[in-house]
DNA sequence: TTTCGTGTAACTTTTTAAGTAACAAGAATA
DNA sequence: TATTCTTGTTACTTAAAAAGTTACACGAAA
């Protein structure tokens, strides 16, 4: 299937609207920088504000993060637009008669749900604030090697 | 898009060939216990002699494993079949002349590296010997459960 | 009251993998 | 040697999930 940019374009949504904080930000504008459609944004919107990660009103361009950055974690935004899915994927028809078939799921589960738990344990150590900070140094590297 | 049970379908085909070594391991007879079809199995087969994980002989229903299971990691199996890429997906078309979209993909890029080889790490120590005998120990809890 | 924007539904397109059919050619055997 | 089984491979179809698109009721603000 296609793959999922969820995760990254809810990232971004939330850097938007604690970077451009005082501005109109509009789904159309926030679509402009994601390179995706207003209505892919409205959906994602849809989603973090059920998770209680932005606050918007209707008819208004005026989402709001819910919470500090220091407080939201890529985890949170990971659970509320993958929810708490396999990372890693299971077959879960097995022929049930055969050794290996009758006893893989479970074996195997065990170790994907332990490789997913050191994964998102990393995310729950990073903040939004994180990503906000080094995306605005990456910015200023920027500018720099520009000047020079 | 349908979600890949690759990884899954083959360590299966890995442990299946181990555990019953001496029988005759067609294609078909490996599909019935991942019930799937024959031409999954070597399709997959076929990326596992690639890799050098098994052995195959064209007309003859014999593949055997190229090293010991101690020495094949769930990470050899992964990489076989999935390849290194990414495991949580960047959005690669963002606004280059806006901040956000400017910087995020490298940013969260090395996120989601270092999140993957957390993950990765926990596949490269659990082995396809760790694997078959979880299946055994398994099988026996199970008959000692029916016969009690 | 006009304009802009959100929230949401319905539908289409895209993407990727699994499933299916077909077949040439190797291996084993009666 | 003829038959049967099986692999390796190609080409095509189906399935599933997400993004993209269109449309529109309704809220907000000037």
């Amino acid at each position: 299937m296609r793959v999922s940019t969820r995760f990254s374009d809810s990232i971004h949504i939330l850097a938007f609207i604690d970077i451009y904080d005082q501005k109109k930000l509009s789904s159309e504008i926030i679509a402009s920088s994601i390179e995706t459609s207003p209505v892919v944004v409205r959906r994602l919107m849809g989603v973090l504000r059920e998770n209680n990660l932005i606050a918007t009103k209707k008819g208004t361009a005026e989402p709001r993060l819910s919470k500090s950055p220091k407080d939201i974690t890529l985890l949170d935004v990971y659970l509320a637009v993958e929810g708490d899915k396999q990372l890693f994927t299971l077959d879960t028809s097995t022929n049930p008669d055969c050794i290996v078939g009758g006893n893989i799921q479970k074996v195997l589960g065990a170790y994907y749900e332990d490789a997913k738990m050191a994964a998102l344990r990393k995310f729950n150590n990073i903040s939004l604030q994180d990503v906000i900070e080094t995306i605005l140094v990456e910015q200023k590297a920027k500018e720099h090697r520009i000047n020079n």
